[in-house]
DNA sequence: ACGCCGATTCTC
DNA sequence: AGAATCGGCGTC
């Protein structure tokens, strides 16, 4: 007999419209699952960067709205997907209200369903903790691509963005974003404490000592 | 039209 | 430390 699909109830979008600092911390816990044709992948996040719009050097809207970032300039609680390094897709979370164009960046989770089918997508020697370690590897992961550019996360669509269960304590840490050159030092960046499947720190080679 | 470089990842 | 690989964005 099947186990029933994971439980979906969607994020509350009042509390996505807040700004991106506020929002990020309580994303960590909380559930995004992909239900496509291959089957359904689910993780819990586990680490997050906040990008707080137009007065943010180191995020996509920095200089202002292009055909790349427009999402961002959207409604929130929809995803931003961008291509990284001609090879990789990363994944945020739009918050804040309309025209103010901040986001989550999603950097890392725990895969809590369909981890046989994120193995067959990430390589079948990946380790458990390493299935969706990174913006890149979590993205890969769960199948999203440009064609998930966009997705409303709260409405019912084949992605779905699910609140941390209340039972569930979450103990949290945070420090500087990893990679940016530009406010290398803004500590945005939030994770759940000692979990192995939270990303390494590295600071961008360019960023000002 | 041209060139640089990145919210990355993997290997040496 | 360096490669892979390409689209976006600034500059000429």
């Amino acid at each position: 007999m099947e186990e029933p699909a994971p439980h979906l109830l969607p994020f509350d979008r009042a509390v996505l419209a807040r700004p991106a600092p506020e929002v990020a911390p309580l994303l960590l816990g909380a559930q995004l699952t992909h239900a496509s044709a291959q089957g359904t992948v689910a993780i819990t996040i586990t680490e997050v960067e906040a990008y707080d719009g137009e007065r943010d050097p180191a995020s996509h809207a920095y200089r202002g709205k292009t055909a790349r970032n427009a999402v961002m300039f959207g409604p929130p609680g929809h995803l931003y997907v961008y291509f990284s390094y001609g090879m990789h897709w990363c994944a945020n979370i739009v918050t804040g209200p309309a025209e103010y164009a901040s986001g989550v960046l999603i950097r890392a989770g725990r895969v809590t369903w369909g981890a046989p089918l994120a193995r067959q997508r990430r390589g079948m020697a990946v380790p458990e903790h390493h299935l969706a370690r990174g913006p890149a590897c979590l993205t890969q992961a769960l199948g999203i691509d440009r064609t998930h550019a966009g997705t409303d996360l709260l409405g019912g669509s084949a992605l779905t963005l699910s609140p941390r269960p209340d039972s569930q304590v979450v103990t949290t840490a945070n420090g500087p974003r990893v990679g940016v050159r530009l406010a290398a030092d803004v500590p945005w960046r939030w994770w759940i404490a000692g979990d192995p499947t939270v990303s390494s720190y590295r600071r961008n080679h360019r960023a000002s000592p």
